[in-house]
Order: structure tokens, then C-alpha cells, then sequence
DNA sequence: TATATTTAGTTAGCGCACCTAACTAGTTTG
DNA sequence: CAAACTAGTTAGGTGCGCTAACTAAATATA
């Protein structure tokens, strides 16, 4: 059954897994590009400005890390943020390198009507399925999180791969 | 879809648990893709390898609308699979205007080296998981993937929001 | 105090993925 | 055979991500 010991069955496991994971990302992400596209913001503006509205005013550099971007790409989403009236920048007072991100009321309300958009299709497709599975879906997604958050130190472990 | 304004608690559920997802999913792959690129082959390329090398032969509208792109997308990426020797385009010989597509050996080897690659790395992140929550994982995939095959029919209901 | 180093963010410029619109070339239909 | 449809390609545009090179502010050092 489901002991970590046997390396072959595990890991082959968790290689079909890992497989499908990715593929049903891929298509999800594709689907839904769409619906964010229709509300006006994409997936990763969406995205960045969720961090704002949940997180707090955050810097520029924190928001990258956040969303797991270089500077520059945060640079120029939040410049289209902002000039689409959705945030705010200011400079610190005590350190002013430092860039302070704040979503406006704007951004909060536009924010949850995407999402709203974004969920209510998601939702209807969940409606495709029973009961158990949305359970299921719900609480992998939480593991998903505590996974992605816990494996920010692990990204570099790459031994080779065995060649062929 | 359930019914009118009030967001029920299931609805409400399904929101939080749809924008979730969401979240995870942009947030998995934008790790996963420097993997891929690590392997030689972006994420896209990948997966519509592998429709090709666990799909067998399929047209090249086939594997478009497997892929959930357009045709030109589809175009682009098969050139460059087809460059780099990874698969083969054949004209049918009932239909002319077919194009028909077969991975090849190198394409088989490369998929499965880089999803060898991406997949030892998602499997280390599964190690920091306990067993009942990798087969909560691997349960939601499969969950997910009868959903984007049902949902394919439901992409257009898109009424209007309720405002906040 | 003056200079060197580090840090936060920006600008410039590249590649990739996706799209729509317009086209070519086969196939089916009237 | 001409008209309409279908499969795929080409042209052109947008957006996201990156690295490299830069400015400006803070800090460390002599």
C-alpha cells in the first residue's frame, strides 16, 4: 500500500501523478484564461492583485516574491495596474528605494467581480461533479498550497537524471 | 445553473474553492515551466508531445483541439517539434488536406526524460506530503480531468455579474 | 567626510505562447 | 463546373516571462 520504502512503486506513483497534475494545470489555466480575459484582467494581473487585496500593501519586491516573478515583471504589471486605476505606489518614508503597493477601491471591487466571473464558471463546472470529489478537489488544493509554500527551499535539489 | 442572486453556502464553497485552484494552478506551473525549459522543451511543447507519443497519430486540428488552442498555435509548435526531429507530419492519403502526426523515437525518448526530470522534482515535492493527502492529490486530478472533458460544452454560459 | 558596496526598482530588448484575420489548397455539393 | 466548406498556413498583434544594464537610495568602510 502507501509506504514511502519501495522506491519503484511509489515513485512511479507519484510520476503518473505528478504527470497528470501538470497536464490538467496546463488545460485549466487555458480554460480560464479566457473568462479572465472577458473580465478585462489576465490570469496574472488577476493574480497579483489578489495579493494586494488580501495581503496588504506589500512592496514591489515583496509582490514579486509573491508571485514567484523577477522585478521587472511586476514593474511593468503594476504599472498597467496602476494605470488602470487598480493600485496605488508610494514611495516609503523611512526607505525611499522602496515602492508600496496598495490595491484602490477599484481594484478590491474589480477584483472580486473577475473573480466572481472566474468562480461562477469554475463553479458551474464543479457542478459536473459529485459531492465527494469537490470535497476532494477543495482539499487538494490545500495541499497543493502547503506543498508549493514548503518546497520554496527544495526547488534547487536537482540531482542529474539517469540518462538513457 | 443552482439558482438566482443569494450565494448559497455550497455556492459560496465552490467560489473559494474555484479561486483556489486558480491560485495553485498559476502558481505550480510557473515553478514547473523552469524545469521543462531545463529539459529543452517548454511546457506546451511538452504536453502536446505527449498527446502525440500517448495518443498515437492524430491530425493536426486533432491535436488542437486536444491541446484547446487554435489552429495556428498548433502550426507553430509542431514546426518547431518537427525541427528539432521530435515528430513527423504526414500528408493522409484520402485527405490531402491532412495533416497527420507521429512522434518519434527521439520525441518518445525526450518526453520521457523530461517528464522524468519534471516529475522526480514533483515527486520530492510530494514527499513533504503525508499518504492520505497524495491520494487526495492524485484523486483531484482525476476529478479535474472528467471535468475539463464534461466542461468542454459548458465554456460559453457567461451572464452578466450582480455587481457587489 | 569621501568612497565603495549593497539593495530596490526601472528600462531595454529578447523569446515564447496565444490570438484573429486573411490566405491557399483540397473536398464536397448543387 | 462553380460554389461552399474544411484543413492547415502565413501575417501581424498582444501579453508574459526572462536577463543585462542602469539609476537612486541606503549602508558600510576607510
Amino acid at each position: 500500500m502507501p509506504d514511502s520504502n519501495l522506491p519503484s512503486d511509489a515513485e512511479s506513483r507519484n510520476l503518473v501523478t505528478a504527470d497528470r497534475l501538470h497536464s490538467a494545470a496546463i488545460h485549466l489555466l487555458r480554460r480560464l484564461r479566457r473568462v479572465d480575459e472577458a473580465t478585462g484582467l489576465s490570469a496574472p494581473k488577476l493574480s497579483a492583485l489578489s495579493v494586494l487585496v488580501f495581503g496588504g500593501p506589500v512592496s514591489l519586491g515583496g509582490l514579486a516574491a509573491a508571485e514567484q516573478v523577477r522585478p521587472p515583471t511586476i514593474t511593468r504589471l503594476v504599472r498597467e495596474l496602476e494605470a488602470a486605476g487598480l493600485v496605488t505606489r508610494r514611495r516609503d518614508k523611512d526607505d525611499k528605494r522602496v515602492v508600496r503597493l496598495t490595491a484602490t477601491e477599484a481594484g478590491r471591487r474589480l477584483l472580486q467581480r473577475g473573480r466572481g466571473r472566474r468562480v461562477r464558471l469554475l463553479a458551474a463546472w464543479l457542478e459536473l461533479l459529485c459531492d465527494s470529489e469537490r470535497v476532494t478537489i477543495d482539499r487538494a488544493v490545500g495541499a497543493l498550497e502547503r506543498l508549493l509554500e514548503n518546497a520554496r527551499s527544495e526547488t534547487g535539489s536537482d540531482p542529474g537524471d539517469g540518462g538513457e
